[in-house]
DNA sequence: TATGAATGAGACTTCATTCAT
DNA sequence: AATGAATGAAGTCTCATTCAT
């Protein structure tokens, strides 16, 4: 038999997050992944030195890519083009969350979870989430595209729309057959949120 | 020393929304509860017959309120005034979350698991909040009130915004400065539901 | 079959003694005590808060009884009666470790270690011990009874006569046919010790 | 960078031998081994056929040293001078004692143990000093220099004081200023012995 | 209604060792 | 001579639950 043998680092990773994407991190134990994995039950704590540093490593990896979103949209002409900025920094998150929502499901499950750990993990990464989309959106309110809404209500709004999606998935895919894995649904879900930036952000209509 | 003693049952369910709140059900060890409440660890099994009856306790008791938010709303006259009745029905339910917002957290983060357990106490619920829902939508898009937009893409934008400032209430405490606790929090965010309600989804403005 | 059922608590610790004597601390695990002493498991966890926890009782319980043997005969009349004081100090921790020979040998093996764990329980009771001692060698050397030793190196003399059969029992059972746990060893040795500080110690012979 | 590289197998045992004294052999896995002195894990296993095999190399090259001591000086005119004999193996046992005062801390206390990988190597030797001191001590009270004492304890009381200062080193060190290793201990505490085996062994004064 | 003891299962981690390279 | 990956066994501890009282 051919196995096209995947270095077993990478494959403990895909398949802890395959599980807590299931059943959470705490419901997920060491042995489930091993067996899943198939993979010897040392090696967990050989590669990633215990289960929560499987954990440490999931959110690492997500929000380094997650960020990396709005670093590069935002950083390069925010001031110049707000909306455009914005619109296309909402397609990049959907995209990279549609492309890993196992994993995006299990971090913002955890995120919502009030352990040190995680805590520590991700308070760099939500600062800077905090600051660049203040940024953008400050730029739009002075330069007149966007109404005067306070600002942090409207990033809440928006962060809202832009993780559930994944956060839910499967009341999506059972109740709403709504799929968001899929790229139909990136194109589809993105569009409503061009709605919601142009008709309830902004002043004036693009077109 | 007069302590005014709190019937065990219900102070075993506050003190494990509490902790479930803040570690997540599996997190959280039935002795952290007993210790917690200050009672014998065998009373869970005896109020609750086991863990599992304490989260099935809480999701019951949360969805039932949950759902009667929507019902007294939609189900009188939701096709004459489907706005109207949209509108009063997302205050409740903020309100009602905000009034709840431990057991709100608790909910939404153990209903984004895939356990069976879950699964089977909450669909009811949710096939009710689904039919609530599009009953209030499809009536104003049929009355020419709202958009045409694609009815589950707008439930999903809407639950969005309704559900999310709660999972994520202490990141809101802690970078924004939002407490969702607050009753300020519902006033305003609502205010920004309205807008959306008006700008994004409704063809023309109710003023 | 009547069983003259042992408290669980005690069980545990004289099993876990037995054991700790024979393969050391670090060489039994708590598996062992458990499946010997014919207990759950978890029990040990239950009563003694871990293993740890049973090193912890063991140290304690030996240095409680060990030190009032010093206690008892130092404090009254150390100042008055050196000589007296110091032999009956040492007949008392003779058969204290005598009598509790197993646990003497898991306890002056364990100090032998230099775990934290280990030194913060005995750091005090070492401290009284070299209280007493000090003070009763003192004592002798200023009304003339004892020669005026260097008192440390008079202690460690003494201490290792007084410590060391109990430590390495089995060779001495082996090698020497002597038995520390029986009372003649205790009569046959203190006459030896007697020896000592008639002949070395003291400047005098008592007779 | 220049490294005097030294042989691994030497550096294994070295570091192994540092670690025992402290934590004791079974409190010392071969990671920690392998990590202070900086070697790859394996590297143990192939050297010293795993780490049971270091254990028995440090009980070896202990014996070897320790017995030869007594060989040296007993073999020679034992029955001439048993007690300048005596002597002189003492001094010889405690020099050597202190120049590898980390080994024979382990030793010692590996010895207090009953385990039957200990016992098999350990035995011969031991029978060996048994036969040397109880041959000199012997010829001692035949030739009338030394007391009638009974031999098994006379060698007990020898062997206490000879051993105990090394396997309890660190509170000397702590608690009475007093270190083992340093040659000034050897020295005084000599004298100490010197003084036991004229007042209390010895017949009469040498002087 | 409430309790403390006890339990069996399973959790995570570490261990000493091996093997191909 | 030396290494890094991998393994199976065993380690300790915690879990939810039960039961007699």
């Amino acid at each position: 038999m051919i196995t096209s043998k995947k270095p077993t680092k990478a494959l403990i990773m895909e398949t802890a997050i395959r599980l807590f994407h299931t059943q959470g991190y705490n419901g997920t134990s060491v042995r489930d992944i091993a067996k899943k994995a198939n993979i010897n039950l040392a090696n967990i704590s050989y590669y990633f030195n215990g289960k929560h540093g499987l954990l440490e490593a999931c959110l690492i990896t997500f929000f380094e890519g997650y960020v990396k979103c709005l670093e590069e949209e935002i950083s390069i002409d925010g001031e110049q083009n707000p909306s455009q900025c914005l619109l296309r920094s909402l397609n990049k998150m959907l995209s990279y969350q549609s492309e890993n929502h196992y994993l995006s499901r299990v971090v913002w499950r955890e995120v919502s979870m009030d352990t040190q750990i995680v805590r520590e993990i991700i308070a760099s990464y939500l600062r800077k989430e905090r600051y660049l989309l203040k940024k953008v959106i400050e730029a739009g309110i002075k330069m007149g595209e966007f109404r005067p809404y306070p600002i942090p209500y409207v990033i809440i709004q928006l962060k809202s729309m832009l993780t559930m999606p994944f956060l839910n998935s499967q009341h999506l895919c059972e109740i709403w057959n709504i799929f968001p894995r899929e790229h139909y649904f990136v194109e589809k879900y993105y569009t409503m949120l061009e709605n919601w930036v142009e008709c309830t952000l902004m002043i004036e209509p693009i077109h």
